[in-house]
RNA sequence: GUGGGUAUAGCUCAGGUGGUUAGAGCACCAGAUUGUGGCUCUGGGGGCCGUCGGUUCAAGUCCGAUUAUCCACCCCA
């Protein structure tokens, strides 16, 4: 035998008895962006590298060290979507949707592409579930894609989910507050640990973050981007409080809230668990005010968040609300004798045109042990096809949950008569 | 990128201080009076003991490296 191929490192496969639970969640999603009128975008795997670069950030870790870039036989340089907004708002600019009717609401659910260390609750390929919204900047946007997650996590049955939310400025505030913020430290820097000394530099706000005992003591006393917000984010974060106020969505204001991606400006928000480990965020979002003049096109005030697929299955699966296993076949053709496969083929195809979820032996089984087959996939019903029955033109239709018998004619319409007398039929 | 744990059957795991043909449960397959599932019983197929190297008369067991995996940091969904 030959050397066995793995999937590559922080890739799963999702199995047949896996993919119930998808579809579960992924109804769940449509459902509920259907109710808040979001519509479905799809765009490709891969794109420019320089889209990237622009969009997210040239200084952001995702950029800087977890993009899985290469370059194609044209000579192009080519990057596996690492996250989904970026794409969505060049599809915006290129097909310039901006010049149809505003907002416009869309969401995805896409894989995404990191090049990371595998953890609990993060992978290499993951996937995520996101939304996005172009056009308004009332505070009721942003009060009305949150309120979209947390539906989808009351929908899925979820519960001890922490919504964070904060604000982060945006360019009439944000430099000024930095600066302050650079000025406070630079007096401190021999109490700040060394990474936080490097991240001054390039995001001092997540400084104020570190878990590092030092770090979190220097930073006591530091100034917070919510004390100097312009009048304008003020009163914005203050207007998406009322909303969530009046959808009685309870949250806790965040003041070192900071988002990993360049784009955002004001409201920020991250949905957090403590049940799936230290990866506990399980929905990131906000606004990005300036992100679609970034990448060409007109100034839009645009918002939206990602929420992990992955993450969202571990925390059903914690709090035990996963779906039961998946429901077995109407109808097991159990073929006894030979000479009948034909006859089988026949009317099986038959009950299968009528809509009956049908099966049949393909593994030359003995009658018992189609019979235990059936059982094992949650027949409900058994129908034995033997010289008896041929020579008959009649069989017995074996309801598998009560072990009673139907009389039925071997006919496709005569079958599934019979079968709807069976007890587990609907 | 940094650190720690783990690696034995498809799955979950046993295999004190090295010592014959490596085990269990579950799963799978086949039987238990010839054409009827679940429960029970009996039997069976299945393992380069992650890989490479070292120590030793002898390695699943000890040492090193490597790969994979899990967990944490970092970062993010």
């Amino acid at each position: 035998m030959s050397e066995r191929i793995i999937a590559p490192r922080g890739t799963h496969d999702i199995l047949p008895d896996e993919t119930d639970r998808w579809q579960k969640l992924e109804d769940a999603i449509r459902a509920v962006t259907r109710a808040f009128a979001f519509r479905e975008i799809r765009f490709p795997t891969f794109e420019h590298t320089e889209l990237f670069l622009r969009g997210v950030g040239e200084t952001t870790d995702v950029v800087q060290k977890e993009m899985y870039t290469f370059e194609d036989k044209g000579g192009r340089s080519i990057t596996l979507r690492p996250e989904g907004t970026a794409s969505v708002v060049r599809a915006f600019v290129e097909h310039a949707l901006h010049a149809g009717a505003l907002p416009l609401k869309v969401y995805y659910i896409a894989p995404n592409f990191r090049y990371e260390k595998p953890q609990a609750g993060r992978l290499r390929e993951h996937h995520q579930f996101g939304v996005e919204c172009f056009g308004p900047s009332l505070p009721s946007a942003d009060a009305e894609v949150i309120a979209l997650e947390d539906t989808l996590l009351k929908t899925l049955g979820l519960r001890d989910i922490t919504l964070h939310l904060g604000s982060i400025g945006c360019p009439a505030c944000r430099p000024a507050y930095l600066d302050a913020l650079r000025a406070y430290f630079a007096t401190r820097l021999d109490a700040l640990c060394p990474t936080c000394r490097d991240r001054l530099a390039r995001n001092p706000l997540r400084v104020l973050d570190c878990k590092n005992a030092a770090c979190a003591e220097a930073a006591r006393g530091a100034p917070v981007m919510l004390d100097a917000l312009c009048g304008d984010c003020e009163s914005h974060l203050h207007a998406v409080r009322g909303e969530l106020g009046a959808l009685s969505l309870p949250y806790v204001i965040d003041p070192t809230l900071v988002r990993g991606l360049d784009y955002y400006t004001r409201t920020v928000f991250e949905f957090t668990t403590d049940c799936i480990g230290a990866q506990s965020t399980v929905c990131g979002g906000g606004r990005y005010d300036n992100l679609v003049a970034q990448l060409g096109g007109p100034p839009t005030p645009a918002l939206g968040f990602g929420s992990g697929l992955e993450r969202l299955l571990l925390v059903m699966e914690t709090q035990g609300v996963l779906p039961p296993p998946p429901a077995g076949c109407d109808l097991f053709l159990a073929v006894a004798g030979d000479g009948l496969t034909l006859l089988a083929a026949e009317l099986l195809n038959g009950l299968r045109r009528l809509g009956l979820s049908a099966e049949r032996d393909l593994m030359g089984r003995s009658l018992k042990a189609q019979m235990k087959a059936a059982n094992r996939l949650g027949a409900r019903a058994v129908l034995v096809l033997g010289d008896d029955e041929r020579a008959r033109g009649a069989g017995l239709l074996k309801d598998m949950a009560t072990g009673e018998t139907h009389p039925c004619a071997l006919t496709p319409d005569g079958v599934r008569e019979a079968f709807s007398l069976c007890s587990a039929a609907l």
